[in-house]
DNA sequence: GAAAAATGACACAAATTTGTGTCATTTTGC
DNA sequence: GCAAAATGACACAAATTTGTGTCATTTTTC
């Protein structure tokens, strides 16, 4: 009745904005019996384990499928963004996730997939954006990458709160998005 | 040696990226015995109610001041981003305690000080720039402020990485609010 | 529809967290 | 420098959370 996918769904949902919360609210969440929880994860490590390993694949999965949909770079950094967004709070449990294990582990197993693939292509996307005097050479990739990781969250936010239309926020973001790093979209 | 406001600060930043963290934790962080803490407030509850008091507090006031420091209401809009990002982690904090306690009290005591003083000042400041001409009038109120809070939260998140200079990254914040909100800054 | 697999609803021990008592030591106020 | 106040370092009980065992019931599978 509630599949795997459904469990790791609240679990990323209850942890990603509170890491500490017991096993129990994510249970409720779920739907599901605490026992339950334990019968498919034999812990509550395992079970992050399975939250880390699956946000990864999907919004791998997702950032590589916008990356490969064009070829114009303008186009390929707009659906990337979509990409996150679409991640949902999925992209946030990353980040905290991340904040959380770069003390102890630095250069571990399957983190810097995800950087390794997708990072890489996206800020070459933006280096190559910046050559040709689309964003602005006044603003350091770095910052760049903050605000389109600021984005996705900002949209989030905005959906979760559910005072915006969920199909219009997406063009809102990017148009946004765009806009602060000096952008300037054609009238479409 | 260590005072009430190290404390609560130190709380506040523990808290605010993981709300169920044990007191040890935050005791910790303060560089004091976690028996301080019981000595200092009864309850877990209770400190984390003085979290909310401080952190409203500062924040309205550094808010306040920043709107009364002009008349031009594109300079109080950016010197209230500014107090946003000096109030920190503060304001992450205040955010994740009104999204947990929004379903429980709807319109109850302090919290809606803030709301009532400062969100409504800023809101007005929106509208007579909108208004103007000064901010787009294709996104809505309520998009502004999204944006707005997640421009904050974004600076914040930089300044936390260690990745971005303290002192560059407030103006970068402001100049790229700015154009995602469609405002056409003059050149300084 | 019957056997197998999974679930929920308990109960329960171990581990962790909470909150308090006590006392030697440190810090503060004067 | 001394008395008062605050702190840290324990110890400790209560409460909460974790993880497991068991069994009746539900759901799947064939």
């Amino acid at each position: 009745m509630v599949n795997d996918q459904q469990i790791i769904q609240a679990a990323i949902a209850v942890l990603g904005n509170d890491f500490s919360a017991p096993l129990d609210v994510i249970a409720d969440k779920a739907g599901v019996a605490r026992r339950t929880l334990y019968r498919r994860y034999k812990d509550r490590e395992q079970l992050i384990s399975a939250c880390r390993k699956e946000t990864m694949l999907i919004c791998k999965a997702a950032m590589n499928q916008a990356y490969n949909s064009s070829q114009e770079p303008l186009k390929q950094l707009e659906r990337m963004l979509y990409a996150g967004i679409d991640c949902n709070y999925k992209y946030a449990f990353l980040n905290k996730l991340q904040q959380r294990e770069q003390p102890k582990l630095f250069s571990d197993h399957d983190k810097n997939d995800l950087d390794d693939n997708v990072k890489l292509k996206w800020r070459e996307l933006v280096i190559v954006l910046q050559k040709d005097g689309i964003i602005n050479n006044d603003i350091s990739v770095h910052w760049v990458f903050f605000l389109f990781d600021g984005m996705i969250s900002t949209t989030i936010t905005a959906i979760e709160s559910g005072d915006v239309a969920v199909n219009d926020v997406k063009p809102y973001a990017w148009k946004s998005f765009a806009r602060s790093i000096g952008i300037k979209l054609k009238q479409k």
